[in-house]
DNA sequence: ACTAGAATAAAACATCTGTTTAAAACAGGT
DNA sequence: ACCTGTTTTAAACAGATGTTTTATTCTAGT
């Protein structure tokens, strides 16, 4: 992984591969359980470079967690799906985007594990996380599930709905190891497509449900 | 916490006390991030009483394991409902039980962290909680599931329902720090009815829709 | 080619942390 | 009262871990 054969004197190297290595490492083991020898081993690089690009360990990591939630926001930039006239492919989008995100194996998944830690043992981190990813995140689930329910739901019952929505995929991400142990044969690769269809129309259909029980009088 | 004043010397009682701050700790912590100097601290015992008891951290955390999941089970033996007859009560009752155990922040919620960080990060003691925790909580959840879901659903559709269901349940659990900072008011002691309502009202619109789409030609 | 500053490497350092040791305190049996 | 095994205590230990230091190597500017 990363880069193993820098040759020359290359800081910005350096200095990315050490994010790179430790963004790894953290979101496999957390915080306390990475220790600085192996960031710096897994990114070929002297242990002192860690205090000498970045200060410490704990600078490492917010830096880390910095460096994948801007990368994130780059590579997905979570824009508005061009399906406003189709609600229901908009939460299948929705869906499958999400949780393509968490189950991915690649160092996509890489931000959404670091974010999961965050959220059990928070640190100082949290808020500039919240603010960067989960609420762009929300918004886009939101305006899907808002699409589907229709206006005329209360507000507060389309956030119950989006957190309920945001929960099942993300759950997959933590519970992956149980539910493998559980339910076998629901997160292999070749299951994913039954599992995404599971979702959307689990979902639309308590969100058709919600939609038909706050319908205005004189709605279709 | 704990007992703080144990005067005579009660080996059962130190034992006792070891068991209830490392349970506190891991829980909160994790395990790495716990020190066994903090756990003997809060037990009010010394810090040799870890070894000579347990024999070490790493024994000491699996006896906290096997003894929280021990106790969970006693206390919430997570019989079958007796509302055999009434499926949507049944329902009902499981969501409203698994969020009181997941929310509460009293001994309750103990398991389901150390749970929760155990799916995260498995130690060999996972196989263990999902036998004896994980796997009995899912066939109650299953079992309501397929109450209101009605019989000629497929059994994987069923599974699929039911880790939906869970999924939404533990989601407050692990993302509650986040939650709380994108949709406020949602957690807390007031909003617990209305999550719970909502909960009920979402995945039993969910499930009917399921039962509908799988309705014997004759049914009703 | 030389110098100055930046970057890397290896070692040393100080601290933390789980474990062990050895002695003391205690309880129960004789 | 004395002895024996158990439990507690304080101290010491050994290893791990984050950080710092010191020297070396590299790059760029002159």
């Amino acid at each position: 992984m990363s880069d193993d054969t820098r040759s020359p004197i290359d800081p910005a190297a350096t200095r990315a591969a050490l994010l790179a290595a430790g963004a790894e490492l953290f979101a496999e083991h957390g915080y306390a359980a990475t220790r600085v020898r192996d960031i710096a081993a897994r990114a070929g690089a002297n242990l002192a470079a860690i205090s000498y690009h970045f200060g410490g360990k704990q600078e490492l990591y917010m830096a880390v967690l910095e460096h994948e939630a801007a990368r994130m926001i780059a590579q997905h930039p979570l824009s508005q799906p061009d399906h406003a006239d189709d609600p229901v492919a908009q939460l299948r989008d929705v869906i499958g985007g999400l949780l393509g995100r968490v189950l991915a194996d690649d160092e996509r998944g890489l931000i959404q594990r670091l974010l999961l830690r965050e959220m059990f043992s928070p640190s100082k981190a949290l808020p500039l996380l919240v603010e960067r990813v989960q609420k762009p995140q929300f918004a886009l689930v939101l305006s899907a599930v808002t699409a589907v329910a229709g206006p005329h739901v209360p507000p507060e019952r389309l956030r119950l709905a989006g957190l309920s929505l945001v929960a099942q995929c993300l759950f997959y991400l933590s519970a992956r190891p149980v539910v493998e142990r559980i339910v076998p044969d629901v997160v292999s690769a070749g299951a994913r497509t039954r599992l995404i269809e599971h979702l959307t129309d689990y979902n639309l259909a308590a969100l058709q449900a919600l939609r038909a029980a706050h319908a205005e009088p004189g709605d279709a």
